[in-house]
DNA sequence: ACCAACAAACTACCATGGTAGTATTACCAC
DNA sequence: GTGGTAATACTACCATGGTAGTTTGTTGGT
């Protein structure tokens, strides 16, 4: 049963998920650290909010000893997937073209970027002549 | 002084605005009608809705006799761009192209759609030849 | 055995989005 | 003018994300 992670994930839950994505098994401190250049927290703040996460679901903790180490219980690609494909249906009713067409507008893109983005739909192209 | 919209607009308050772009003017009843098939919400629902929203800066209202027509105070461009950027911001550290890959496996996508996506990458790539 | 350090638990706030009931006011029809 | 209708205004409430202080408990050092 996954939890209801559709979208409802605020940027610190969102960031705290990253950090642990990057380093399974974290401790409080380690996520606070991490979190230290972006965000001044308060120690008890970020284990608060693993607390709060893990009664979602979102997170779990295994103990050594006498701390807490956290894993997350959802997986990168299923947040971005289901974060994006939210953001297109309420932004744009579904149209994936006019969301990307936004992206583009939205900031200065390089020239490599571009390319990169030009490959991907090649290789999507690709991938749907072969099924 | 534009508000704070850089993403903290709700579902609800999206929605809104998006009835607004279509039909400006709008007093409240129509507002509500035009949600009532997604969301069935009191009509006061809405009104006080407005009425938060005007606070903040993201709509206003002008009166004509006792009702009050309603009309968005931010661009729907502005909006999309906004909210888009920061989505990518916050979910794939600025890549684009990581966003795009992302959206494109989150979905299926149509053959039509992948020839959308490559003519806006031309299009954005010939714009940026000629700058 | 005691104290300092630290980790987790509990509790408490605040802001905001969302929801809606009740009160008030203005107008219209009779 | 009296009652109904429809509009806004006010108020209240709940959930949740975010933030952090205080309390309690464990541990290791001396």
């Amino acid at each position: 049963m996954k939890p209801n992670l559709h979208h409802r994930l605020g940027d610190l839950q969102l960031r705290i998920l990253q950090v642990l994505w990057e380093r399974p098994d974290a401790p409080v401190g380690t996520v606070h650290e991490a979190l230290k250049p972006e965000r001044d927290l308060a120690y008890t703040t970020v284990a608060t909010m693993l607390r709060k996460m893990e009664a979602r679901g979102l997170v779990s903790h295994r103990e050594e000893g006498r701390t807490f180490l956290y894993q997350a219980r959802v997986a990168a690609e299923e947040v971005n997937r289901s974060v994006g494909a939210h953001l297109v249906e309420r932004l744009f009713e579904g149209s994936l073209a006019d969301a990307v067409s936004h992206l583009l507008t939205s900031r200065e893109v390089s020239a490599s970027e571009l390319d990169q983005l030009e490959k991907l739909i090649k290789d999507a192209k690709r991938k749907r002549r072969t099924l």
